[in-house]
DNA sequence: ATTAAATACTACCTTGTTGTAGTATTTTAC
DNA sequence: GTAAAATACTACAACAAGGTAGTATTTAAT
């Protein structure tokens, strides 16, 4: 149970850059809509094209784009990118061997909670959250 | 959504001293039950006990033994004492202000899960995780 | 070709968290 | 009273995460 000041903001860029999955963004028009700071998102950009979530057109009228269709991308891949896979799975106790057979005291207490977590990152896409955003308005 | 290594610590800390709750723990015992680096075990016990979770006995035959019942402490006050109370429950995105009426465009497919957490955490003491103990046995 | 506007790469600075060290203080067995 | 065994306090070291800077590279409009 953790998630990093970078992946939150992978998720505004991400969830912002949903809204219209086929339009190009710049990293400075991205930098003014979502409070990311300019450099540390042009390098988060880059990170994320590196895994494939979107891709960059360089040159002078580039930006970025989605490189799939934003329904295959959940807010679990993203975390698992950025922050390292099992990264949400990890033991409560920050005990590294902690399975079902082996539990820490406090394992099944967190297990469903865990779960719930996991659940709700696995199945909620960045299309889940576009509909999100145009129901708001 | 957060819980830093130091709250994972208290938790293996009071967690274990809740195995027998009116017993008296010197630090050099919980370091070798529990793996917490020493010292920085006893500056957390220290913590604890201002917090008024346990109390500190000093002199020759002094420890720590809980200050109050153990069903009375729940996992959230430890968290919150430790990470700062609100620690979990904010904003997904990292937004500051990210309340119902101004919400963020992942508020409401977090919301129901960060609840979860916040009710689990809330309603389990220190006692259902000693009960858990037993039951492992 | 030149230039503007974008991304890419590498190195470094800053900040917060985790962990360590040294020394002081308290208490009790002897 | 003295020594042993515990906690208390303060400062600092080490590490990781977050953030910045400078420069190089790519591309297309002109």
């Amino acid at each position: 149970m953790n998630l990093s000041k970078t992946s939150k903001y992978a998720f505004r860029i991400l969830g912002h850059m949903a809204k219209d999955e086929h339009a190009l963004y710049s990293a400075q028009q991205l930098h003014k809509d979502i409070y990311v700071p300019e450099r540390y998102l042009r390098r988060l950009l880059t990170d994320l094209s590196k895994h494939g979530f979107i891709k960059s057109i360089q040159g002078r009228h580039g930006g970025f784009t989605f490189a799939c269709d934003t329904s295959t991308i959940t807010l679990l891949q993203i975390v698992e990118a950025i922050d390292g896979q099992g990264s949400i799975n990890e033991c409560i106790l920050g005990y590294d061997i902690c399975v079902f057979n082996h539990s820490c005291p406090m394992h099944d207490v967190w297990e469903e909670t865990k779960l719930k977590i996991i659940e709700t990152l696995s199945k909620t896409s960045l299309k889940d959250i576009h509909y999100k955003i145009l129901e708001d308005l």
